[in-house]
DNA sequence: TAAAAAGTAGTAATCATTACTGATTTTGAG
DNA sequence: CTCAAAATCAGTAATGATTACTACTTTTTA
């Protein structure tokens, strides 16, 4: 029932096979490689669909682009401002997310920690 | 010179007299009110410079809409999925963002910490 | 005080995303 | 197995937020 069809499958091993935290056309045009009649439409309709389920996770940085990511443990991101590269960054944030369910009295499902800024290769040049 | 325009001082205006972290239309139609001839063009406009100066803040939540924020104080945002609110709260982060300059060698100049989850009013219903 | 620079209103163009359509594949009950 | 219902797909059209452009107005400054 669940992931059947290949093109989803496709999709998710295209973003999992990579920590760059691609866009949709990047997931696209990888996928096309595997399966060249694959539509944009359908990674679109699967990328929500796997994030939906858990498996994947969006993260929003501000570009106007949706940007993805097959790693769904919880870490923050870096952003350069400079390249746009996206770069993991593993640092406890649990404390902080138990504060702001107690501060609001809420319930915390996913976290789209992004921090901007200039990368160390971009502030080498 | 900076800010000498009537149009960015009330967009300033307007957007620093809410806490609801508004979209660039919920801008605009405020805006209108007081100057009813300005354009949707010269509100991205002015949003842009003004965020480029430091003098407000974008909110990237994921919804597709650049949200705004008239304080630059650094602070993180709950985001409830449900109704789309963007609530502020106040925790400290600061030895997060020095933790990940070590880690990463960057320089952090801004950050976008969203909390997605449901909020208290939408749990009650 | 007049030319240069910066800003604006209004509109057109762009482009990421979503919706739609008719065809194909998968599923599950008989 | 078999075939109708349900889900998914490829391809394309529509949507809608954002950006670019143009002719005009305001501000700056020399």
């Amino acid at each position: 029932m669940k992931n059947y069809s290949k093109q989803r499958e496709v999709i998710k091993e295209v973003l999992c096979s990579t920590n760059t935290h691609p866009t949709v056309n990047w997931i696209y045009s990888e996928a096309r490689k595997k399966l060249p009649n694959i539509s944009l439409g359908t990674v679109y309709r699967n990328l929500a669909a796997l994030q939906q389920e858990g498996i994947i996770q969006e993260v929003a940085v501000g570009d106007g682009l949706q940007h993805f990511d097959g790693d769904i443990k919880e870490h923050l991101h870096f952003h350069c401002i400079k390249c746009g590269k996206i770069l993991d960054c593993e640092a406890a944030d649990s404390s902080i997310k138990l504060s702001v369910e107690k501060l609001l009295g809420c319930q915390v499902l996913t976290t789209n920690c992004v921090f901007n800024g200039v990368c160390n290769a971009c502030k080498n040049k």
